[in-house]
Order: structure tokens, then C-alpha cells, then sequence
DNA sequence: TGGCACCGAGGAATCGGTTCACCCAACGGC
DNA sequence: GCCGTTGGGTGAACCGATTCCTCGGTGCCA
């Protein structure tokens, strides 16, 4: 069916290990017979087949990414930047997502998926209780992680417990006193990221000697619509707040919509941040 | 390193042939054997090599998603649903974003790329003239489509004519005659979800005998920056439309941004309609 | 001039499954 | 009792690279 490297080498006249090698750019090859084996390789439009090659070199050149989520804001701009880099690299990128939603009973376990499969993973923010997350790093391969730290893995994540900071602050600084919060869930297994932001609140909070009244504080699950139902919670208080913090922009956006719905001007009557800079933030007229 | 199939034929008396076919579950098996063969893999935690599986049986397991764009809204939901058939299907899942924009020097053809690597492709959405969709076709392997029809490919794609049509035809049972567009760019590689709903807006407008005012169309490039630089174009016109059709949603959120920052009232001032069916849409007082 | 390091290249083992061809025993029909 | 089937199973030839070991030849240095 397909050309294999044993026609590139009757074709160029030398071994296949040559070929090999010259196709790869390894050394101890004259750089005439490289030349040589390109063009007939490139003539015959010989590819070469990556399950041999994996089998035999034992690198499968690729790697997996995995995440919780795909189609939400945060992780599917990581994902594209991933996917840059990869391809850029000539490497595979297996997609894998893991995720309590999405237990149905079909989803074999990831780590064993990924066994011998890929040479690396990059874990996007999965919660850290995660179970699955043991089973990941239990096998014991290159690992990068983005938006959680764990011992001995490499890490990049943002400065959550500074951020939320900063929109907290500003609220105060606003001359709010009122202040509610939406953040995930009361229960679940909190991402890293959730567990900062309500520290960085509650530090502000607590330097500012502003209150915290635990009435004000309602459960988003870090999407649009529990976000404005969260928002819609906190209006229908007695004494609403006159201004909410919510720990993603995403339910910064169900909040808005909720004020809508209740006629109330954002910025005006009440004050909504949100943490993450998602490109549409700004135009949404979120503080 | 690893277990091999060897050592659990040989843990379980058996040949490595038997074991094979009884792990797949194929016939010709005792089911006393198979049993005994799949407890002690699993005792000596096997896994088998894909790579050795792969090219003994020339399938790979995996297909390719195509798609020219990740983090955008669409191509995420699109990617998340197909990742999920995927998984539970039991089967790789390999990432591949093509784009004209992103033709940095490195980024290997996509078609080459993909060749003796994955059983099928799913391809979204990928512009009909993008040169490197020939290639793909080429390939000739089974291939589904999202968002695209090419001749002999099976695809899925909503009706955009319709879509379109009716979006128009809403603004003009509201009583609107001048009508602006907002479209992708004048010259690019359209998509045909593109070519789609500029058809359908035409249709809508011919068929309610409404002139279509060449001065009214703005071109925003499918993003939400275009969409707002778009929206400002018209409305600094001499005569601005009343309303205006976005041919994304995305775009139609930045109109909104550009109706903001003029001081005008969305639906009331203006009315803005765009096409996806975007989360979002709703909650922005989208017409 | 003898010894040594190095370069370019080939031979062949190896990676770990899959599958084809064949084999043997038991069984049923006539 | 003989023969054709069929279910269960084995042996070994692949699949298509990679890589270790080997080898002749050349240039360099002592």
C-alpha cells in the first residue's frame, strides 16, 4: 500500500538504517547521500509510518492534554495556545477531557488510556481532589500542569489569591460595604483557582474591616445561567448587596443579565467584578 | 519495562495469539479461557502497546479533528460534543487547527501531518477554498464534515440560508428599511456558513422588496473587535442604519459594544440580530 | 610507518502485537 | 467405521521503522 523506507533505500541505493538517519538529520550521514535520500523520498512521497516508528524507538511524539472542560472560555483559549505549540513542535496532541459531569460509565479511566500512548501530559485545572488526578500523575511521566500546583510537577498558573485581591479591593475602594460573592459550589471539589479567589476576598476583606455577611454569599457554578441565578438570590434578600463579587467572569455575566431583569444599571445601582479577563469582559461593562 | 502480551501468555499457558483474540473479544475463544486470560492481565496490570497493535494491524484508533479555529465558540462546543463520542467510542482523539492566520512557517502541511496517523478526520468548518482542504480530500480517508458540504462527504451543517432569512426577515416584520450588514471581510476565503447567510439575508430582503444599500454593509472579520469597528463605521454614516444583521453573534457583540459607547439603546435605538445560537446571545438583549 | 580515532554505511536484532494457515480432538451423520 | 465439520488453539510470518554492533577506509599524530 504505502511506500516504506525499504523502497526509499533500493530506490537510493543504501540501507534502510541510512535512510534512517538521513531523513532524521542524525549525524554519520555524508551530507551528499542526505541530500540524495531527501529527493527520492520527497519523489516518492514516502511518509513514515509512526506506529513502527513509536514501536521501535519507543517515543510516541505526542502528547495528551488533559481538561475538565473544553468548550469553556479559559480552557479552550489554553488549549489553542497549546495546539500552537505542539503542532509548531510536530508533536500530537491527544485531547482527553476527565470530568465528574461526565461519568458516564462508558469513559474508561483516563490514566489507563494514556499509558503507553503518550510521552507527556499537560493537566489544565483539574481540581486538585480530583481522583482521576492521582491515577494521572501515578503514572509517572513528563507532566505540566496549568492552573493547579502539585508537588514536583511543574506549574504555570496566575496569581489568584492577588487577583481577587485587587477586585475586592476596588469594590471597597468604591465605598461599597455591602459585598456579595458567587462562587462555585457550597460542596464540590473546588478548582485551585476557586479555592484563591475566595482567600484573596477574603483578605481584602478582612484589611479593609469590612464585614462579611455569610447571607450574601450564593453558589454560581461557574457558568452564565447559575450565575444569574445566583445574582437573582442575592436581589431577592431583604437587604441585597450593593455590590458582588463573583469568582469568574463568566458568572459576572449571568449576574448582569440578572440585573437586567431586575432593571437595575450595572456600575449604578450595583457593582459587579470578576475575575479572568475574558475578552468579552469589557464589554460588557463590568467594573 | 512494560508487560507484554508474552508474559501474559505465558502466565496463562496460552499463546500470545489466544490472548490477543481473547482480550479483543473475538470468537474462537473458550469462555473459561478468555476469562482466565482477562484476570490475569489485569492482575499483572497489562496494557497493551498501541503502537505494536497499530502496526500489526494497520488501524491507528484514532481520528483527526480539523478545525480552523479552537477557542471560538462554536468550534469549542463542536470539539467538546465530538470529544465525548470519541472517548466513549474508545478512541484517540487528535487536534489539528488549520488556519491561514496562523501560517507561521513551521506548522508542517496539515495534510502530510495526518497521513498513516489516523483512521478518519472530522473537519469544521474549514473555508471550501482553503487550499489545504484539497489536500486533505486527497488523502482519502473516511472523513465526516461539520459546517462544510464538499461532494462525496458526509456532513452535517445547519441550514444558514434559513437561519439568515429568518433573522432578516424579523427585523423587517419590526418595520425596518434601512438595513445594514455586518459580514465577514470583502475578499477572504469565505466560509460557507458565510456565503450561507449572506445569501439568505438577500433572499429576505428581495422577497419583502427592501432595498439592499450597498453603503451598508461592514465588513468585521467574524470577531468581536471587527464587529465593533463595523458597527462604528455605519453608525458615523451619514445615514445609519436602523438595523443591522450580524452574521455572528460574535460580531453582533461588538455592534452592541460600538451602540454602547454611541449612547444608543440596543433594540431600541438600533436593533441588532446575529446568527449561532451563541450562550450568550440571549443574555446581551440581542434582538 | 604503526596505531588510533573517526566517518559513512550496512546487517540484523528488536519493538509488541495481529493474523493467516494449519492442526488436533471431539462429534454427528450415514 | 469412516469422513466431514467445527470449536479451540498454536506457530510463525509479518507490520515498518530504530538502533546497536561491526567494518573498511582515511587522515592525523607520534
Amino acid at each position: 500500500m504505502g511506500i516504506t523506507i525499504r523502497d526509499v533505500a533500493e530506490a537510493s541505493g543504501v540501507s534502510t538504517a541510512t535512510v534512517s538517519r538521513a531523513l532524521r538529520g542524525l549525524p554519520n550521514v555524508d551530507e551528499r547521500t542526505r541530500a540524495r535520500v531527501q529527493r527520492i523520498a520527497a519523489e516518492l512521497d514516502y511518509v513514515i509510518s509512526p506506529s513502527a516508528s513509536r514501536l521501535a524507538s519507543g517515543r510516541t511524539g505526542s502528547i495528551a492534554v488533559v481538561t475538565p472542560y473544553i468548550a469553556r472560555w479559559f480552557f479552550s483559549t489554553v488549549l489553542s495556545g497549546v495546539e500552537g505549540v505542539l503542532h509548531t513542535a510536530d508533536m500530537d496532541l491527544l485531547l482527553t477531557c476527565i470530568g465528574d459531569h461526565s461519568n458516564s460509565p462508558q469513559r474508561s479511566p483516563v490514566a489507563a488510556r494514556l499509558r503507553r500512548r503518550v510521552d507527556g501530559m499537560l493537566i489544565i485545572a483539574v481540581p486538585p481532589a480530583d481522583p482521576q488526578l492521582q491515577d494521572l500523575i501515578a503514572l509517572d511521566m513528563p507532566t505540566s500542569m496549568i492552573g493547579l500546583t502539585t508537588a514536583g510537577v511543574p506549574s504555570v498558573t496566575i496569581d489568584d489569591v492577588a487577583a481577587a485581591r485587587l477586585a475586592t479591593q476596588h469594590l471597597i475602594n468604591l465605598g461599597h460595604t455591602r459585598i456579595g460573592t458567587i462562587s462555585g459550589s457550597p460542596s464540590q471539589t473546588p478548582f485551585t483557582a476557586e479555592f484563591d479567589r475566595e482567600a484573596g476576598f477574603a483578605q481584602a476583606m478582612s484589611e479593609a474591616n469590612v464585614q462579611v455577611d455569610p447571607m450574601l454569599e450564593a453558589y454560581g457554578h461557574f457558568s452564565i445561567e447559575g450565575g444569574e441565578a445566583a445574582m437573582t438570590a442575592l436581589l431577592t434578600q431583604a437587604q441585597p448587596p450593593t455590590a458582588v463579587f463573583a469568582l469568574s467572569d463568566e458568572m459576572a455575566f449571568g449576574a448582569l443579565r440578572a440585573l437586567r431583569a431586575h432593571d437595575l444599571r450595572p456600575g449604578k445601582d450595583v457593582s459587579v467584578v470578576g475575575v479572568d479577563g475574558h475578552d468579552m469582559a469589557e464589554y460588557l461593562g463590568l467594573t
